[in-house]
DNA sequence: CTCCTATAGTATAGTTTTACTACTAAGAAT
DNA sequence: ATTCTTAGTAGTAAAACTATACTATAGGAG
């Protein structure tokens, strides 16, 4: 046995393949904002164990392929996402608990992604019949009580992913994932209130945003009241931005 | 074959054995200050690849214990380091090139470990002679620049881990993770204009961090001046912290 | 002993941000 | 025309932040 290598080096080079391995899977927290609330994507488990529970989608990560190709493959594969349009993919955290699944030893890495409603809304019109993913939304809140039935430790997940949003927006765009690709500033003022779960004074924050969105020179109407303009988000990296506070 | 089950289903009663998996590993990043700048724990490699690079240390993820467990055996195997005193351990990022390890699939969950000096001294009294840590620590912005040799994708776990450490210095105590359990005020704001790497008020900064610490009633003389108050940090966790703006 | 230098620590003025109120604007409903 | 509703703007007191100037206390030089 050949003394010059590292005990790092000799595991890795003569043993690894004969040792057992952990599965390596990856769970999706699919999130978005309808009727005013923060909601996520699940399914009802069919089968044993947890049985009747609701679970995020997951896959098992292929030997030629990312993390993130896994997380965007998971993502096509549950919604029928066509390539083009753009979709907020970001790495959460790594779920290693020897027993999380008590099956076998898997362990998972989270992806949140963020996507606006009105997209979700898209995709159900290709979707084969049956399933919509709309009405596999879950209002966050709700599904965070006690009592609610979450498989394996998806219920950790969401509430990690819940307050990784909340942060971000504190300090980076993410609000805009939520939103397409023209809003009005009432409906970005209310994104961030749904996900900062505070309220904000309209002057103060449209004197922060303005750096960040440009008017298209359209408009909408949306009820007895005067209309609003319509916005986008300008291009670019964050030039630092911050609006909780 | 049991139509029952989902094809997640199928796949993980069925079939997860009997497919391929790739190996998980752990690599750590342990950071410390030494000469009022970031440094890193690393080694040289004695093998191919990367012979003669700079790189992190490493483990295997064994299938009884988790990654935290995996970064703290890391941690213990590297430095001898004794349970008892408290270190600040948090997972950083999981890596997933496939061609990362040009041997084999590899992926790995990094975590950042933060050690006072003094105390990476301290495990220096009873290492093996030969390879004391402090002589193994790396200026982190000198291992960033163009043409240093680091092994793997460790460059860039370097690169993302201060990231990391300089975005919560802002708004959470990880300086404090720092220094040893008694400072003084000008030390906690020379850490923070390492980690910020931007030079800080006195008056402001100290108002700032005063809910943070309180004082032991000691004072410490370093040099023909006026001696310093010693602090140490209050218990609990954060009240709320912004330091860098 | 006095003065000088160096760093520890404090006081405070000026500026910006935040919290909040009050207003005008523009559509629909009556 | 009047009223209701939400869009959007103006302005102000209090709080927080930025920046500078100050005092305090040690060692060392003369």
């Amino acid at each position: 046995m050949n003394q010059d290598l590292s005990e790092e080096e000799f595991l890795r080079r003569y043993r690894s393949e004969s040792y057992e391995k952990p599965s390596v899977a990856v769970d999706l927290l699919i999130f978005t904002i309808k009727n005013e609330k923060l909601c996520i994507y699940m399914t009802k488990r069919q089968a044993h164990p947890f049985w009747g529970g609701l679970c995020l989608p997951g896959v098992f990560v292929r030997m030629d392929e990312t993390l993130e190709e896994a997380a965007k493959r998971c993502f096509v594969e549950k919604t029928g996402f066509p390539d083009g349009s753009e979709i907020y993919f970001e790495q959460l955290y790594t779920w290693s608990g020897i027993h999380r699944d008590p099956r076998m030893r898997i362990i998972s890495v989270s992806y949140i992604a963020l996507v606006p409603l009105e997209q979700l809304q898209q995709l159900d019109k290709v979707q084969p019949e049956g399933m919509k993913l709309e009405e596999q939304l879950f209002v966050v809140e709700e599904l965070l009580e006690k009592g609610v039935e979450v498989a394996f430790d998806h219920k950790d997940m969401i509430e990690y992913g819940k307050e990784r949003i909340k942060n971000k927006a504190e300090y980076s765009k993410i609000a805009f994932a939520f939103l397409p690709e023209t809003f009005t500033l009432p409906q970005l003022q209310k994104t961030y209130e749904i996900l900062l779960d505070k309220s904000l004074y309209k002057a103060n924050f449209r004197k922060k945003v303005q750096d960040m969105v440009e008017e298209t020179g359209e408009m909408v109407l949306s009820g007895a009241h005067r209309p609003s303009k319509l916005y986008r988000a300008v291009q670019g990296e964050m030039t630092e931005c911050r609006i909780g506070k």
